[in-house]
DNA sequence: GACATTTATGTAATTTTATTACCAAACAGG
DNA sequence: CCTGTTTGGTAATAAAATTACATAAATGTC
C-alpha cells in the first residue's frame, strides 16, 4: 500500500512534496492547489485550525470538513503520509515548533508573558525553516574553502557586523588568524591586502548594500575566495565563489525582531565546527587547547 | 488544559511534572523514580528509543516493555496524558525539536550535513529548554526598569560583548541612548558616570567575571539600577537589582558551540519588543519610524 | 506471623477509531 | 450518448485503545 507512483497518486508530484521537507504544513500548503475538491476542504480546516485536527479524531475531522471519513483517510495518503495515525504524529511534529508565524504575529496587547513565548516559538520556528532550506552543496563549498585558507576575513554593517564579531571569535575552531571588520574604510583597506589563499567571508542579510558589495569585488579581484553570507538570491550572492543563502521567514510586523541574525549566528556554528572537525587528529588536542583557552578568556579576563 | 490529575494518580506529584514544562521527555526523566516498577519498565523504552515508540501501537509498546496493555495505559496517565494518543502526539512533539540533546552529541565521523543538523537541533532544543526555565518575574521586573531608564548601558566581555552590542544596536525599541562597552577600562569608566535613573545591563555568561562583577558593583553604588544576563545563580546575580538566568543545556563535547548568546540574544528581543511595546501609543509612530531608519541604516551604509 | 487493606498488574470484554471493500455519481473523451 | 476513468460516499471490517474486573503482591496492624 505504498501509494508513491500507484493510481492513486492525483497531480502532486513528488518532488513539490519532498521541497517542504519535514513540515507537513507546509506539504500541504504547497500541495493543495494539486489536490482533489473534497480533499482540499480537508486540507483548508487542517490549516485553517492544526490544534484542533491534533486533538481530533477521524470521523471529527470529516464532520469539520464537511466530508465523508474515507475521504480524510485519502487525504492523508494524498500528502504522502502511511495513514490518519501518521499524519497525526506529523502534524504533531509541525506543530511543535510553535503554531505557523502568522498565527504568532505579537499583538500590541500581548503580555510580557506572551510576547516571550511567541518570540521563542517565532525564532524557532524560523530556525527550522532556515534549516530545510539550506544550500547542502553550497556549505560543502564553503568548508572546504575555509579549511583551506591561510586567513580568514569578515566583513558585515549593523546586524550583520554582530555575526561577523561572533565568526572572528571563533578562529580558535577555524584554526587560521581571523580578522572582523566592521568599519568601511577599514574594510576596503582589508580587502585589498588580501590575496590567493585568503578567504573573505562577506555578511549582508539584505545582500544588496553597495559597500558590501565593494568589497567582495575588491577580494576578488586580489585573489582571495570570497564567501558570501545572505538573506536571499541578491546581486551580492551572484559575485562570489560560494553563496550560502539563509532563507529566514521574514515578517512585515514592526514588532518582529530581525531573525536573519540568529540563523546567520547558527550558520557560522556549523561552519566553524565542521572546519574543526576537518583537521587531522593529531591537530585536534591542540584546537581543544585553544577551545580551553577561548573559554577561559570568557571566563575571567583580568583587567 | 492537559496534564490535571486523575484519580489514578501515583506518588508523582504535581509539580514535579510542570516542572518540565512542556517536554514529556524530560517529564518522564524526572517522574521515572515516583513510577510504579511495571510503569517503569515503559518509561525506560520510551526514554531508550523514543522514535520507536512514536511508531508503535499500544500493544507492540506493551510488548517492548514486556508489561500488558493497560500498563502502557496507566504509565500514560501517571505521566499527566489524557491517554495513549495523548501521549504519542506529545512525544511526537517533544522529538520534532530534534531528538534528545544527549543523543545528538557530535561524533568525529558526522558528514557535514549531518554536523548542520545536529546544530541546529541542538539550538533549537536548548532554545525551548531556555523558554521553559525563564524566570517570569525577573523578566517583568528587568522591561520595568528598561522602560523607565533615561539611559541603558549594555556591559560584556568575548561572547557576551557580542551580546551587548546587539542590544545597542536595538536602542530605537529601548527608545533611550544605548551605549555597549567591551573595553574593560571603559567600562569602568562608564559605570563611574552612571547615576540614578540609568540602567546598567551586565551580561556574562558565567557570571563569575571578576571585572564585570566590579562594574555591577560600581554602576549599583552610583544609584543606577543593574540588571544581569547570566546562565546560572551565581554571584553576580546576586549583587544585581534583578537577575535574568537564562538557563542553556550545557554540553562538556568540545564541538558543541556555545548556544548561551542565542539564547541571550532571543531574551534581548523579548526586553526590547517588550519595552517598545510598553510605549505610550502616541510614540508608536516615533518608534516605527526610528525603526525604519535602523532598517534602511542596515540595508545600505553609503561610505 | 496471620489478617486486613491498599496497591499493582494482568486477563478479557467493550468501545472507539482507523481502514478497506465496494458501489454510485460526476466527468472527460470519443 | 455511451464508456472508461476519476472522485466521493456507504457500509462492513479490522485494528487499536480503553474499561471493567479479578487476582496477585505489597504494606501495615494487632
Amino acid at each position: 500500500m505504498r501509494r508513491e507512483a500507484t493510481g492513486t497518486e492525483t497531480g502532486a508530484s513528488a518532488d513539490l512534496r519532498n521541497a517542504g521537507g519535514r513540515n507537513i504544513i507546509e506539504i500541504i500548503r504547497m500541495t493543495r492547489a494539486a489536490l482533489r475538491k473534497s480533499d482540499r476542504k480537508v486540507a483548508d480546516i487542517v490549516l485553517h485550525d492544526p490544534q484542533r485536527i491534533l486533538k481530533a479524531t477521524v470521523g471529527e475531522t470529516a464532520t469539520l470538513a464537511q466530508v465523508s471519513q474515507p475521504t480524510v483517510l485519502r487525504f492523508a495518503t494524498a500528502i504522502g503520509c502511511k495513514g490518519f495515525r501518521d499524519f497525526k504524529i506529523r502534524l504533531a511534529q509541525s506543530l511543535a515548533l510553535g503554531t505557523p508565524a502568522t498565527h504568532s504575529v505579537l499583538l500590541g496587547t500581548d503580555e510580557p508573558e506572551t510576547v516571550a513565548e511567541k518570540i521563542f516559538d517565532y525564532t524557532m520556528t524560523s530556525l527550522d525553516w532556515a534549516r530545510s532550506h539550506l544550500d547542502k552543496a553550497a556549505m560543502l563549498k564553503a568548508i572546504d574553502l575555509l579549511a583551506k585558507a591561510r586567513t580568514i576575513e569578515f566583513f558585515g554593517f549593523g546586524a550583520s557586523g554582530i555575526v561577523a564579531r561572533d565568526a572572528q571569535q571563533k578562529f580558535p575552531l577555524f584554526g587560521v588568524p581571523c580578522g572582523a571588520q566592521l568599519d568601511s574604510h577599514q574594510q576596503i583597506m582589508v580587502a585589498s591586502m588580501m590575496k590567493e589563499g585568503d578567504v573573505a567571508f562577506v555578511i549582508s542579510n539584505t545582500g544588496t548594500t553597495r559597500s558590501i558589495m565593494e568589497i567582495a569585488r575588491i577580494a576578488r579581484e586580489n585573489g582571495a575566495a570570497v564567501i558570501c553570507l545572505t538573506g536571499s538570491d541578491s546581486p551580492l550572492a551572484s559575485c562570489c565563489d560560494v553563496a550560502l543563502i539563509v532563507e529566514t521567514l521574514e515578517n512585515t510586523n514592526m514588532y518582529t525582531p530581525t531573525i536573519s541574525r540568529i540563523a546567520a549566528l547558527v550558520v557560522i556554528d556549523v561552519l566553524s565546527t565542521s572546519v574543526a572537525m576537518r583537521r587531522p587528529v593529531e591537530d585536534q588536542a591542540r584546537i581543544h587547547n585553544m577551545k580551553r583557552q577561548l573559554s577561559d578568556m570568557r571566563k575571567d579576563q583580568p583587567t
